[in-house]
Parts: C-alpha cells; structure tokens; sequence
RNA sequence: GGCGGGGUAGCUCAGCUGGUUAGAGCAUGGGAAUCAUAAUCCCGGGGUCGGGGGUUCGAGUCCCUCCUCCGCUACCA
C-alpha cells in the first residue's frame, strides 16, 4: 500500500487580496504535494478560502450585495490564482459549503460530548477588523483620545454570552505532545516559540459570538455562530470528509502515525499548534504531524502593506516573469522559515544565472550538439570513465538528498543540492570537450554526450515539483515518456537508451530582459 | 523584564558533539574555451569569524561579560 501525505495551505480569508504571501504558502504546498507524488505517495493537497465573520458581512453591507456574493467572487480570485500558478490541488475548500458546515458542527457536538465547552459571558474590547479581544493593557490612546489595539484598530467594548473551550486545561496534555514529537512544529525557532508560550499558561477560549451572524450556526443555540477558529480549522478534516471517518479520513488522518502537515504564516502558528491540536484531543480526534510556519516577504525592502498599497498581484508577477520562474524564485531565493525580500534584480539575478545560464544552457549545449552533429539520435555509450561515474554517481545521489531536504521542507537545501551537480555537469562540459572530441575520438565524445543526457535527466525529473512547465519540455527533448518521470525511475535500470531520436532541442528556461524570440515559433 | 534565536568575505548564507592554511553562491579582477540561451570553465583578491576577558596543547566552535539586531511573551508606575 502506498504511503499517504496530506499537505494544506491555510484557508485564505475572501476579504483579502491575493498576493505574494499567499502564492508563496500555495507553491510551497504544491512542490510538497508535487514531490511526494512522484516519489510514489498517496497525496491530498488542499486549499481553499476563510469566508466567514463580521469583515465580509461588513464588507458585504457597504457594497449592498448578500455576504454569499462577495465570497463566490473573492474565492474565485483564490481559484484562479492557483490555476495561473500551476497548483495542483486536489480539493478546494470552502466553509460556506454545506460539507464544511456539516463538519464544524459535528465536531462542536462531539466537544460537547466530552464536556469540553461551557457557556458563559465574555466581555473585553473588542476590535472588529481584528476580530479579537484585547487587554486594557494592550491597548493605546489614539489622537482623539479614543482607544486602539496595538494593531491600531479601533476598539469597542462588548459585553455578551459566549460558548468557551475549557484551552486552560490542555496546557499538560500540549507540553507532552511537544515533548514526544519535537518534530510537530517547524522550524525550530516556532517550536520554541510555542512551547515557553504553553509553559506560561493558558486562557480558556471563546469560540462563538452573538455580535453577528454570518458564520456556522451553533447547534442547539443558532443565537450563537462559530467563532473564527474552530471554523477555519476544521476545514482540514472537512476536506478529508469528516464526520465520515471512514475513507479519507482514516487514509489521510490516521489515528496513529500522522501524515498531515499544515504549511503556515508564521502569524497564524499559534493557532495551529496550540488551538488545532487542543480541539482534536478534547474531541477525540487524531492530530497532524507536523506544522510548519514560513516566513515573510517584503517587497524591494518595502513591508508589504495596505497603506503602502505595494503588495503584489500573483498575477502578474506569473505575466512578468513566468510561472516557473516565480515558484522557483521563492523556494529558491531563502532558507524556508526565514523571512525574505522579492526584489527585481533577486528574481532577476536567480533566472537568468541559474535557470537560463546554468541549468537551461546546460541542456542546450549538448542537446543542439546532439542535433546538429548526430543528427539528433542519442548515441550510445561507451566504456565509462570516472569522470562520467563521478558525474553520474552526483546525480543518483540526488534523490535521497532531497528527500531528506522535503522532510525538513528545506527547498532550499534540495535546490541547492541540485545546482551543485548543475554546475559540476557544466565544469565536465568543459573539460570534456566534446566538440573537440568530434575529430579526436568520436567513441568517446559519445559517450560524454550520452552522460551528459543521462545527467539532465535526472536533474529534470527532480525540479519537476519546482518548475513543472520547463522541466516537462525538457523531458519532452530528452525522449522521456510521460509514464517514466516519476522517481522510481532515477537510477542506472531506467537510464536513457541510445538510438533514440530526440526532437528538436529548444530551450526551454528563457533569459529574463532578452528581446523576445520572433514570433510564431510554437510552443 | 523573562524566554528564545542571530551578529562569519561587498551581499545572502553554511560551518555537527572544539583540531590541518575559515567555506559556498552571487558580486568583483584576471585568464581559457567557443558546444551553447554572449551562455560556460579555471585562477585570484577580499574575512581582527560583534567587542573584551577566560578555559585549553589548540576556539568561529566551550565559559563569563558587554554591545547590537530579531522573534515570542510579561508587566508598569
């Protein structure tokens, strides 16, 4: 049976615009997803959009449309950004859906079961665009003398009954689930983060509100909806079919040896790994294995904000640079879990350095090579040398080199890995010179064209999560079927056979600022 | 204030439990090659490893202290 990964991005709240952060989240996700079915897993990736809450009823009264309007149009913005990035989830989620409804008030039922909720009354102030409540403490004086959250919203005072999940008594049960699995939450810096946050204690929490009604109804008590994160979260277990929990839920939520892992803004991992974790024990449920918090992007050194109004359309960072070009550009550029800045002359710098010159030359040079002095047929091999063995020895280590980067979802690491035999195969290029060869010992210079058609190939099928469009075109050029370009096909017993015939070579990762080709050239 | 993590070549970073002349990529200087998307390859310059003290035969790597940056968290008259 195969092994089964499950990989979620956060639900993505309607009210926003799509923008870097949220690609970022999206294509991290999808290389996982992507990797893991290559290496043969069973994958569920989902995605999907946040649209409950005051802001869009808000949102939704100003504009004089019903709250269900503005979500279909802001999640369809989710849709197609995903599509426009070449996402490959399996699902998309929304929690308006009926299935999502059904689920969070299965689970609401189940808490209440366990006696894990008490109704009582909450008062504190309260900031709307926030949607949390803040201590007197927290807050500060604005010029009118009027009182702001430290995030500078406006607050109010609210006084009114709400439904609480007993948090405070998990503090034991949360340390002992970090202890056992220190692997639970990534990177290591978050992990600590939460841990000392748990060790301090824990408030119990209030999870519905009466202020407002556009949420999920809770049962029994429809003056009361949901508060926004026993909605939201549950969407990773609506997604799997829950209250079934037969099918996907036990495939890919498995009472023991998890296989979840939820990728997240490094703003939301509390949430994640402290709440998540809290509501599944009380319900009895089965938790992720892990959640991973990623860093943060600014823009050309600039925070990305709302005033500033520099946040970046996903759209057209894909029409300016391209799609490959752009998911490989932000795995690539910083250690996943750290913060990062996008700036042209970065995305520029890795495209044309490392995609076209490195990596993209590389398959050019020999594959027109190929085609112009053997008439385009993949020759045969000859006796190896160790400079062929070293080379390709590099490349077949690859693999578990990789694998072992994704476990830690260091893309970083395996895309590193990956340019150090990219630039190894360009050094053996060089000094195999086979464009000499040609008159000296064409046996041999075959046998270096044959390596190095050998080597791409495995470079290929490994940056295929990466850049998916190109390194597909790539395999295309190296007479790879479409059937044999998963990872159980890495290795000598699936090498390259020579006699093929490739097609004409075309390159395939394009200089960013070079004058565009003459048109009409296909493709 | 507490806890945690940083401060290593111009830039971004790697350096596990202390041990040969401190590394990589990019940038920069020089050279080679000409198969290729004027792409590639080789060689070089460049670092008081935040400051100071200490342990040790030996410290970027351990201890103390100070400076500084960041994250989480707490509190205040």
């Amino acid at each position: 049976m195969p092994k089964a990964f499950y990989v979620t991005t956060p639900i993505y709240y309607v009210n926003d615009k799509p923008h870097i952060g949220h690609a970022y989240t999206t294509i991290a996700c999808d290389v996982l997803a992507r990797f893991k079915r290559l290496d043969g897993y069973d994958v569920k990736f989902l995605t999907g959009t946040d649209e409950h809450g005051q802001k869009v009823a808000k949102a939704a009264a100003e504009k004089g449309v019903t709250p269900q309007e503005i979500c279909d149009l802001n999640s369809q913005t989710f849709r197609d950004v995903a599509k426009n990035l070449g996402i490959s989830n399996d699902d998309f989620i929304r929690t308006t859906e009926p299935r999502h409804i059904a689920a969070c008030q299965a689970l609401w039922k189940r808490l209440e079961e366990n006696g894990q909720i008490y109704l009582d009354k909450y008062a504190g102030w309260y900031a709307v665009r926030d949607e949390a409540f803040y201590d007197e403490g927290e807050l500060t004086k604005g010029p009118n003398g009027e009182k702001l959250a430290p995030t500078g919203a406006p607050v109010e005072w609210v006084e009114e009954e709400s439904y609480f999940f007993p948090l405070s008594k998990w503090q034991d049960k949360l340390l002992a689930l970090y202890d056992a699995n220190p692997d639970f939450i990534g990177p290591k810096s978050r992990f600590n983060e939460i841990y000392s946050f748990v060790k301090g204690g824990l408030n119990d929490l209030s999870i519905s509100r009466t202020a407002f009604s556009w949420g999920v109804p809770v049962p029994g008590n429809p003056k009361h909806v949901m508060y926004v994160w026993i909605d939201a979260l549950t969407n990773y277990i609506t997604g799997l079919g829950y209250p079934d929990e037969s099918g996907e839920m036990a495939k890919f939520w498995p009472k023991t040896d998890p296989v979840a892992l939820h990728v997240v803004g490094k703003d939301i991992i509390r949430f994640h790994c402290v709440y998540w974790p809290a509501f599944l024990m009380a319900a009895n449920l089965p938790l992720p294995r892990r959640v991973f918090g990623q860093g943060w992007w600014t823009v050309e050194g600039q925070k990305m904000s709302k005033s500033l109004g520099n946040a970046i359309d996903p759209n057209a960072l894909i029409e300016k640079y391209g799609r490959d070009q752009l998911r490989f550009f932000l795995l690539r550029e910083i250690p996943y879990g750290n913060d990062g800045d996008f700036s042209e002359a970065a995305i520029a710098g890795r495209i044309n350095g490392e995609l076209a010159n490195a990596f993209g030359n590389l398959a050019q040079r020999f594959l027109s090579f190929i085609a112009k002095n053997l008439g385009g047929v993949l020759p045969e091999p000859g006796p190896l040398t160790d400079a062929d063995k070293e080379l390709l020895g590099a490349c077949r280590s690859l693999a578990d080199q990789c694998r072992e980067a994704f476990e830690r979802q260091a893309f970083h690491d395996a895309l590193e890995a990956i340019f150090v035999v990219v630039r190894a195969a360009n050094g053996y290029v060089d000094v195999q010179a086979p464009w000499a060869l040609k008159k000296t010992d064409p046996a041999r210079m075959s046998t270096v064209l044959y390596v190095l058609a050998e080597c791409t190939r495995h470079l290929a099928i490994l940056m295929q999560p990466f850049t998916p469009d190109a390194t597909a075109k790539l395999l295309d050029q190296l007479a790879v079927p479409e059937g044999e370009r998963t990872f159980a096909f890495l290795g000598p017993d699936h090498a390259l056979k020579g006699g093929a015939t490739l097609p004409a070579p075309q390159g395939v990762f394009p200089r960013y600022g070079d004058p565009p080709k003459a048109a009409g050239k296909g493709a």
